[in-house]
DNA sequence: CCGCCCATTGCAAACGATTTGCAATTGCGC
DNA sequence: GCGCAATTGCAAATCGTTTGCAATGGGCGG
């Protein structure tokens, strides 16, 4: 099911340090936290999820929020949309620009991140028969996973 | 702009009758007012978009909003989440699964339909590489329309 | 090491989309 | 036409998310 194995976990810190410096601003404990969180569990996290999963006393429902917002800003996370009108995210790694999808079991909502996507060119095609300029897109899959058969 | 032209608009009622009885449910006036609507924009609309353009005295939102849960549920119209955390639908017409996708600008959010899908065959290898079944999937496409650039 | 100032936080409340409870209303089969 | 279940309107609840504001705290300048 995992297909990435994320290490490097303790890295990333100090260059958030670095990236909030440069925008001055700070490094704040929910801020690593959030971080933290993220970095362990390589799926898309709602809100709530990283809320819940942060120790108890962590920080405030709507710190994560707002921190979020501003990881987002800042290129530190990707948001996904998987349809049932709640925003996930997920850690953006060093060299990674988040560009994959997922297949979401239609039954107990797992998420397994899919690698592959030939859409490039179909891109390419709908961008040049509609006049569209900087088109991407957004992909996901559904399904019930070998658990819910 | 609109790669189909969808006439026989009067045709639907009937059906919708008919299939309404089936289940004892009532063909009232929201319901054919909101099919009309939908018949005569072919382009995904909010419950918002279908409220307001309800002649004056149509209905209530809420109505809307359980009247197309009620098509839903039928199966007459389907629904699209185009990630601004607001469902949009449009009528299925009685030959057409519905499955086609959306190029959405990312300034004025106009949408334009998209016909071509080419992932059925990734989409069974998707399937076979990790044990799923029945498995669908959602794609969107995002960019600068001619207008806004 | 200290202080200051601005970024950040918590809390409560606002928000927009959607849902629900309930009593009044209305299709439609008999 | 009658009657009952399905439907509607209205108000209020719910859910995810955002915002105002006063209290707090990081970290650079001294």
């Amino acid at each position: 099911m995992k297909q990435h194995v994320h290490s490097m976990r303790h890295a990333e810190l100090p260059e958030l340090a670095e990236r909030l410096r440069k925008e001055s601003r700070k490094l704040t404990g929910p801020r690593a936290s959030i971080l933290e969180v993220l970095s362990k569990n390589n799926r898309p996290l709602s809100n709530k999820e990283i809320f819940a999963a942060l120790r108890k006393g962590g920080c405030n429902l709507v710190t994560v929020y707002r921190s979020i917002q501003l990881l987002e800003s800042m290129g530190m996370v990707k948001r996904f949309e998987l349809g049932d009108g709640v925003a996930r995210y997920e850690l953006l790694r060093d060299g990674d620009d988040g560009h994959h999808h997922h297949l979401v079991c239609t039954r107990c909502a797992d998420v397994v991140e899919i690698e592959e996507c030939s859409t490039r060119e179909l891109e390419e095609k709908i961008a040049r028969h509609n006049g569209f300029k900087a088109v991407t897109h957004r992909l996901e899959f559904f399904g019930v996973c070998p658990a819910c058969q």
